[in-house]
DNA sequence: ACTGTAGTTGCAATCAATTGCAAGAACCAC
DNA sequence: GTGGTTCTTGCAATTGATTGCAACTACAGT
């Protein structure tokens, strides 16, 4: 639990508490590789305090993603998942709707995007980790069902 | 229920079946302007059909999903929305997560996302109908709409 | 250290969405 | 039309996620 010092003084910053399961929620994430599921990570801090409610992973979710410091992603398999955002390494997910595949999307192709809009419209586009769903390159080839308008 | 008989093709080519249900919550769908919630789309066809089940709504709502004929939106009220995609006038939403606003975005935006996906990974997504969350302009400057502490 | 306040927790209840299943309806071939 | 297959429906039960509330705790000010 030391190497959270910093993201202690962001909840502050926002007038948000550090309270020991938050602490612990944040340590699931941060220490996982890749997505978790509010459930999985209920678990995982159950292990040392099997007291946590479900509901409290829930807000404390919403706080960190509020915060921008989790991304929420829906991967189409029907749980919604979340993910520690990491300064570098910033990537999106391309998920196949056909056979679910998921494949990682980097972040300059959105870059552009977002500038863009900026400019455009003045408004200023979240674009920290999107899930876009589409066909692969295997499920576009005959067998696969061609529905494109 | 007159406009529907391209849709009824569509639905039977992927082998589906046309049924009262569905030909009703397709008419929900297509007379509405702008979003609907499964909820509403349920009360509107018990309009005429009291009998209809809200299961019967989602799993509609699936299929006319995955044959592309309807775009669902989490549009981060808490509600996921439901929308017929219209050929013309395609458009993508951009939602403040400061005060809620919803803006439209045209699809030209988007377009080059999509080529560029798939010719660099071979992935051809599906970019029908976006929410990109972020923060209005009214809401970047200090002191913007403040709905929220 | 003590205190007050505002944010947070856990529980229970609730809402939204999904799934298994048996009965029923749509569609194709004849 | 009729028959049979396959998909779909409505119900009930379940899962996933959210909310109201009273008790509790972190933390800034003293």
């Amino acid at each position: 639990m030391s190497c959270e010092t910093e993201t202690v003084q962001v909840l502050r910053e926002a007038g948000h508490k550090a309270t020991p399961q938050r602490l612990m929620i944040l340590s699931a994430l941060r220490h996982a590789e890749g997505h978790l599921t509010a459930g999985e990570i209920c678990e995982q801090v159950r292990m040392d305090y099997p007291y946590v409610d479900i509901s409290t992973v829930y807000r404390t979710l919403a706080v960190l993603k509020e915060l921008r410091l989790v991304s929420e992603t829906d991967m189409g398999t029907g749980d919604t998942t979340y993910e520690w955002v990491r300064q570098q390494g910033r990537h999106h997910h391309l998920i196949c709707r056909e056979c679910g595949a998921v494949d990682s999307l980097d972040h300059k192709y959105l870059e552009n995007l977002g500038a863009e809009i900026l400019t455009e419209s003045g408004f200023k586009p979240d674009i920290d980790h999107f899930a876009i769903f589409g066909l692969c390159a295997a499920c576009q080839k005959p067998g696969g069902v061609d529905l494109e308008a």
